[in-house]
DNA sequence: TGAAAACTTGGAGTCATTGCAAACTTTAAG
DNA sequence: CTTAAAGTTTGCAATGACTCCAAGTTTTCA
């Protein structure tokens, strides 16, 4: 039994609704549109609604959960004689490469920042995001490495990891938001990769190198 | 006429709501409070707490506010041959050695931070806070160096002096939250700041010079 | 098949936040 | 000193997010 129809019900009700509002958000914007209309539009009552969604910002917010542990997760699976930064620059280096739309390289994704800075609390729960996502390296770093309970050094490189990938995704949407076409981004962005990694310092670079 | 009878009653006001919010959300937390009491508590009709706040949090964080130009005025009244750094290094030092109240070196900081962690609205605030300052740096080390508009190097910099600024600030909270008194916690802010700095690159500790 | 367990829903209630117009206070001109 | 204009405070009403609850429904499983 690896999954039931409950489940599997589960799960697809939630990305509807997730979808329904996110397309009504796109739209109109964020505080336009009532969780009441949501709940009609997903043709469900209000109150699944909040049965799946702990708050409103969750409906738009949703999907970019999966980025704050895409730093841990690039940590985790860095190579033989990798620092925690190596792995780090090249998987953002590859997704850049790639255009990838995980990093908001897609043609939408000005509107959807657009939405977001629209709306107070949307933007302050991306600062949010972003600091989780320094917390969660944080963890991740000292679990690698072993560190003592007191050391700060895995904190203060979990910052400027987390600096780095938060810059990036920063630059990416201003230059959509701007306009800009999704090619052009990318390419625009590999070069702020290189400034970033040239302006970190020995120390980082070198953090958790891993030898086995 | 420097200031007539009018413009000191508002400020006055305001501050005497600021206060009487920031007692009550103290005692019994933030979620806690409605503003109809903090209303009813400073003899003022809830209308016009909204005439002086635009939102709950405003009640609390207000005095915060005055954390986001900080990095800038201490850039701006940096000293010859002192760079940018150089001098938010030196400032910041200053405050910790001097166990300000600016940088939650004071008894009640552990409370006011337990009331901020424990709302969701208070502590995404915290994180816009945050991004603020990097954004208002970014823009007087433009002003500053004169840096061309597609210069990527004045963002990258502010970006590691607020993360020092942040980082600093966040260790200050936690170990203040871990029952830390003031006198331990500056000790070690100090060594914090010194292992900081070691971490960032020569780029960055060099940018902006005062030659004049 | 017959509960128990897990979901959904409608309804009522709290509270933040906004809009509006009436009532009041300060300012400044006469 | 009087008074109208400008700015401020307040009560009232309404919207909408979010929570609580109790009454259905559906799915699981012994």
């Amino acid at each position: 039994m690896s999954e039931g129809l409950r489940e599997r019900k589960k799960r697809q009700t939630r990305q509807h609704i997730s979808d329904v509002a996110t397309g009504l958000f796109l739209e109109r914007g964020f505080d336009a549109v009532t969780i009441a209309e949501v709940a009609e539009a997903a043709d469900v009552s209000v109150n699944t609604v909040y049965n799946y969604f702990e708050a409103k910002e969750d409906l738009f917010l949703d999907r970019s959960k999966s980025v704050v542990d895409r730093l841990s997760r690039f940590v985790r699976a860095r190579g033989k004689g990798e620092s925690a930064s190596d792995a780090v620059f090249r998987e953002l280096r590859e997704l850049v490469e790639a255009v990838s739309p995980a990093i908001g390289l897609f043609e939408g994704y000005a509107r959807f920042m657009e939405v977001v800075h629209g709306s107070h609390t949307l933007g302050s729960r991306l600062g949010f995001l972003q600091h989780e996502v320094l917390v969660d390296l944080d963890r991740t770093l000292r679990e690698e490495t072993g560190a003592d309970e007191d050391d700060t050094l895995p904190t203060l490189v979990a910052g400027q990891l987390s600096w780095v990938h938060g810059t990036l995704m920063g630059r990416i949407a201003q230059r959509m938001l701007e306009g800009a076409e999704p090619g052009p981004a990318s390419r625009e962005a590999l070069v702020l990769l290189d400034d970033m990694e040239a302006v970190l310092g020995e120390k980082v670079l070198k953090y958790a190198v891993r030898d086995a």
